[in-house]
DNA sequence: CCGGCGGGTTGCGCCAGCGCAAATTCAGGC
DNA sequence: GCCTGAATTTGCGCTGGCGCAACCCGCCGG
């Protein structure tokens, strides 16, 4: 098994407050997994085997409704955990983890958790923060749909993207990873077609520029003001 | 200060695997507080100063938007834990807690949460299981305000309200707790008029009976039907 | 170099549900 | 018993955004 070299990862949020013995321990427990572009780390209603840390690539989180749609939950960034099922008292994973780019994921067994806890207390105090945190960002979501507008939610989402995994590049900010407009209609609770048309307005204004699978902001503080904008600004009057 | 008896919180899911001993420890640092029909808990943004258990009575968390909309992000039932603002790492509450019925709730001094999670880490993996069974209730709210239309989700809310806090009546179960028109909307991300006009028509097929801030719904498994019917079945092919 | 396919774009018509407004009802307080 | 205000109901017109359908484009494999 491959090794993992703890200065990797000392700073990643999980460990936080480890020793590097501790880390070692723990680290000892991990193996390290490549998974290919458009592969699944693991399949909703799959039996929780493992949890998981992102050490390179990115990883689409996405539910799928009884009915048979899906959403798209989040982009798990590199050095996030995620699949942390039977943590938060899960038998089954409630979603898919899919690798969007070729990536390469820590992975111990289920099994593992209770017992590194019990040796290790401050990984459940920090991964109560990390599902904490993600249960903020899920709230945020449910405010922004139930009070926003289609063109505000598209603009929120791509910010939180560009804020998460953008890369600097030539005239603006590119989202680092394969994403196409069906997932960016996944993530606000929209259609492709509603996506592809706002994209096409903003790519007219100048906020953005888009090809395949790729976006890239322009003008971020301008998408920004877009997002927050008073709607009733003194917009109506008649001349 | 009042005493709290430890048999009538020994079952609750926050103390789950602790002696009497230790729980009895743990009760000694929790003031036991009564709080009036409509009167705040906390409010969002004010410093986290403790956090709770209901002992009695039904609180409402909601969450004012940057733009000051409101939504409704859950109601507390008697035996949760509320408020763990500073155990998910925030210095402030995030949302707004509200007694919608006299209510009893326990508090601790945020400032005992680490000392107490040192000397209990049952703690910490019980809060985990909690925080992350309403990581997937929200998920859930969020699937359905991206696929489902506002009837279904109407109906998927008030079925969640009466498995949490149904109580059997003469002919059939009520909300145990003053809800409006106004609150449905803002749980569902839709508005009082739609809810309105719903409920008159459900009222007209029997499924519910409703009247001020008060909801019986007579039929649930009709109104089960309702939520999870396919919308396709077989309605549209033409000769 | 070619063909096919997975994305992406765009025009068109429609309708669920919103916003507005007015009327009605009910629960308390006096 | 009356008054007031909050909660609810309901009609009406409008529109954001969806569904459909046709079409385009660029990448990839052969």
């Amino acid at each position: 098994m491959a090794k993992v070299d703890s200065s990797l990862v000392a700073d990643l949020p999980l460990f936080a407050g480890l020793s590097t013995a501790d880390l070692d321990a723990i680290l000892s427990e991990a193996r390290s997994v490549r998974v290919a572009k458009n592969s699944p780390v693991f399949e909703q209603g799959e039996e929780a085997h493992s949890f998981f840390v992102l050490l390179h690539g990115h990883v689409r989180a996405s539910k799928a409704t009884p009915a048979g749609e899906q959403i798209i939950v989040r982009y798990v960034a590199t050095g996030e955990t995620f699949g942390v099922a039977k943590a938060i008292g899960l038998q089954r994973y409630p979603a898919t983890a899919t690798a969007v780019d070729d990536s390469v994921v820590l992975a111990w067994p289920s099994g593992a958790w209770p017992r590194l806890v019990e040796k290790f207390p401050a990984l459940a105090a920090n991964t109560l923060q990390t599902v904490g945190a993600r249960l903020q960002e899920s709230h945020t979501r449910v405010m922004e749909m139930s009070t926003e507008q289609v063109e505000k939610r598209i603009a929120h989402a791509l910010l939180r993207l560009v804020k998460q995994s953008g890369r600097k590049v030539e005239h603006g900010i590119e989202i680092d990873f394969p994403i196409s407009r069906q997932d960016i209609a996944q993530m606000t609770g929209t259609t492709l077609h509603t996506v592809s048309r706002t994209l096409s307005a903003w790519e007219g204004k100048g906020l953005v520029e888009s090809s395949r699978q790729k976006i890239v902001v322009i003008e971020p503080h301008k998408l920004f003001m877009l997002a927050e904008e008073n709607p009733e600004a003194g917009s109506s009057f008649k001349p």
